[in-house]
DNA sequence: AATGAATGAGAGTTCATTCAT
DNA sequence: AATGAATGAACTCTCATTCAT
């Protein structure tokens, strides 16, 4: 029906308008939370029909879990440490403070994510996975620090990465941790874990 | 027709079934969040008609603010804190970490009001309020737990503070921060500030 | 409890509080229309509990009929000739002319009294009986009219009494007559009777 | 697939149930009031479910100011005289009487919406309008008649035609003017204006 | 005589989903 | 691949009415 040559690649032009969809159903949720998503809404800002919207996604959890992998996929790539081993602890909590900071829509879905996978066994494995992995890049971090002599070698790696991962976390939730105590709660972290700035 | 000790209070019952109401709302929002809060469920789970509750409440809204209310009330009366000087702080770690143990229903409608408050600016300022007399509250324990020589003295205990109540507010999101990890941060805080146990 | 001389008396003041409803109906079916009739708004208005108005009126359907009785009052006690016989006419048209300007209520009840008469076949023939007598009257006065000399004799008196009936009854749809229509018409019925001022 | 006269008018039937929707309201209108009228009945005369109605009319109103347009339509498409100048002023009484006889129904809409109006100024000014217009049309045929020497020119066209409109008008109110009536009345004003048949 | 509390039935409206085209 | 039209189920809220006191 297509020649290989110039063909019209309808694989990619569908993936683009799924991930229209799945981006724009992300905003929703960051802007009014699960509680205010509308799936007219969501093919709306897309500019397509409704039940368009419905080819790509037969129900409105579908494109939820479409929400879910997107999400992951978001903050797992803040993830991955970088910089001299000596750094990349001080980076690492400024990336995921700045990440926050500049996309707080990210941080909202986030949160959103959380709550709901008290009632969503599913999406609870994935949030878990995704913590999990998070938890152990941060004390990997740590111990690599303390191997290298920039933290004091009688820390406990597990439960400081607990400390570590908890403030970070605690800043998707604005009306607990303002902006201010947010900077405020990474400084400390940095003053003892010993890589503070200045 | 009643005996003083039992007489019957209509301001009492009154309030009482208001209670009800409130106390089945906020239970509903517990566990299916604001996404799944239905009046009709709130009313059936006290047992009376929907037309009842709109009798108390004229609107959902209305009832809404009744559960930030409990919500708030339930979660200050934890606030205060008590013991020894010395003992305060840990005592206070310990309180909110067993609270949110013990009900996390409380800790997940306060994650739900946190969320929502970003689309709430009424909600947002009781939100504000509570958290900044959390914030000073703790920072009071730990200016006189310095002063009385328990804790390092050259700590910024507005900055510690923060790390403090973000920690303790990250154990109201389970898919982030589990129970085990809640408990290793809430360990590792105690340490820094040099009020472990043993 | 009370003695007889300062007696409380209970059929006057039980009266008094069934025409106090009925006004307060009468006077929101003026403002709002059948349409926007609430009993509790009635009730409020007296400022008594919904559950009294219906311990003097078991229905609303009563309530409705104390109204249809009030409004036949107020419509009929203006129906009454008076002054010379040869003014009455014009003294007439001048009164409901005047009834429906200075209590537009009134007319905007009769108005609805009158669709609602199409689907309420007992309120269809209170309608008719006073409708009836309001013509006869009006042809009564024509006719004595004409035997004093001061009409036409020609004309067919049952069909001028429709005439007259008519457009003094239509002043009551202020949106169809408005203020100033309705004195034009009345101004030239005066000329065709031969009975106008100057 | 269809023939070229029978072609499927996608544009066309939407339009068809849009009116249907229109009229089944208005039919409820006249038979039950404003007082009566019930979305899902009017779906259910047209046969479709409530949530397409809304499909249609995003709000009740909305199919309401639908009834006012059809209303206006029905009405203003008889108020264009016809006939010789000499007989127009005659077509008209009786063209609007008989619209009132034949298809009572549209007597009754319109004598709500007149009393509607007093309720609502959008409403108001459109009554306002078409009444206007059929006052002006009524005058203009007074006058034409007593140019051409049909009428007695001492009358003003003015009032004349208010006490024309007031009587005509009145006849949607049937519990007021019956139809003998109205038929008098129509008779009279004939006489009156010296257009009467025999 | 009067009321606060409660309710059944039903109102307008919303929303995810479906289907013919 | 895309859509306009349609729907069932459910939602919040209203209202006349009832009942125990």
């Amino acid at each position: 029906m297509s020649t290989p040559q110039a063909a019209r690649r309808p694989a990619k032009a569908k993936d683009d308008r799924r991930q229209a969809l799945v981006q724009a159903a992300f905003n929703e949720i960051a802007e009014r939370g699960f509680e205010g998503l509308r799936t007219r809404e969501v093919a709306a800002e897309v500019g397509v029909n409704i039940a368009t919207l419905h080819y790509y996604f037969p129900t409105k959890e579908a494109l939820i879990r479409g929400v879910v992998e997107l999400a992951m996929l978001k903050f797992r790539s803040t993830l991955s440490p970088h910089g001299s081993s000596a750094e990349q602890l001080r980076n690492h909590l400024h990336a995921v403070r700045q990440l926050i900071r500049d996309e707080p829509q990210l941080g909202a879905v986030m949160a959103e994510l959380a709550l709901r996978s008290a009632r969503d066994p599913g999406l609870a494995r994935v949030m878990e996975e995704t913590n999990d992995a998070w938890h152990r890049m941060v004390r990997g971090l740590l111990r690599r620090a303390a191997r290298d002599g920039h933290l004091r070698p009688e820390l406990d790696t597990d439960d400081v990465a607990s400390v570590v991962v908890a403030t970070l976390a605690s800043t998707t939730l604005p009306a607990i941790s303002g902006a201010a105590r947010a900077d405020q709660a990474v400084r400390q972290l940095e003053r003892w874990l010993g890589i503070a700035d200045s």
